[in-house]
DNA sequence: TATTATGCATAAGAATTTTATGTATGTTTG
DNA sequence: CAAACATACATAAAATTCTTATGCATAATA
């Protein structure tokens, strides 16, 4: 990624949960579906992305097949079961952080809080 | 900070809000404040607050005040001019990652974006 | 009097990302 | 038709950020 220093963090949440919503992606794929979905805020450098595709392949979370297209190769990546397992505890650590962050940023959405 | 992956990066924005709603703080007070908003969730460990605390200030954004209450010793730090209108910037960035890591979790919400 | 809380700090290591580079094919445009 | 841009993978050095561990010191509490 290069951006905001904000994304630091979340870029293994972001590919489980387009594989969860896409079934099956590349890496290239990923990069462009980003940068649409934020409308060129987000870019993922691949500096970034094929290490972290390549983690998550070693820890059992995605699988990999590789297949030749015209004369071009990709490799689509799907989550395991224990990729879908693990990108639901993902999620819900997302949806926290952003609730987390909200509050900070705008504490009278939250009048009960006393701070 | 010490959690979730996904508050990596968030760290000196919290700071610069928390200064900018309050005044002006001490370190410890900024661990403390920022555990009782979250209701625990997150937790800034000193490792990463003092470091970020002095780097924040050699920016020239945060102005240090060092008071001595009772035998103890309190640096009160507070935003420069710099930094309040950095503080803008960053609260901008984090209002539009808030957006777009949103819009990734549940693109259904935005339903004009085709992908 | 031992533990916990307050209050600062730094250093080694881990993890993630940026930046730079490399290889190769396909398409578009001046 | 040559150059530029897009597609598609990859890695390695450096930077950045954070965790973990440690250290010092005072105050309060059990």
């Amino acid at each position: 990624m290069k951006n905001s220093q904000l994304y630091k963090g979340s870029l293994t949440t972001i590919i489980m949960k387009l594989l969860e919503e896409n079934g099956r992606m590349y890496g290239y794929e990923i990069t462009q579906k980003v940068k649409s979905i934020t409308k060129g805020e987000l870019n993922i450098t691949e500096g970034a992305l094929y290490p972290a595709l390549h983690k998550l392949e070693g820890e059992g979370l995605l699988d990999v097949e590789v297949e030749k297209v015209g004369n071009r190769l990709r490799k689509y990546y799907k989550l395991t079961e224990d990729g879908q397992k693990e990108t639901v505890n993902r999620l819900a650590e997302l949806e926290e952080f952003i609730k987390n962050m909200q509050t900070l940023v705008n504490p009278k959405i939250n009048p009960d809080l006393q701070f």
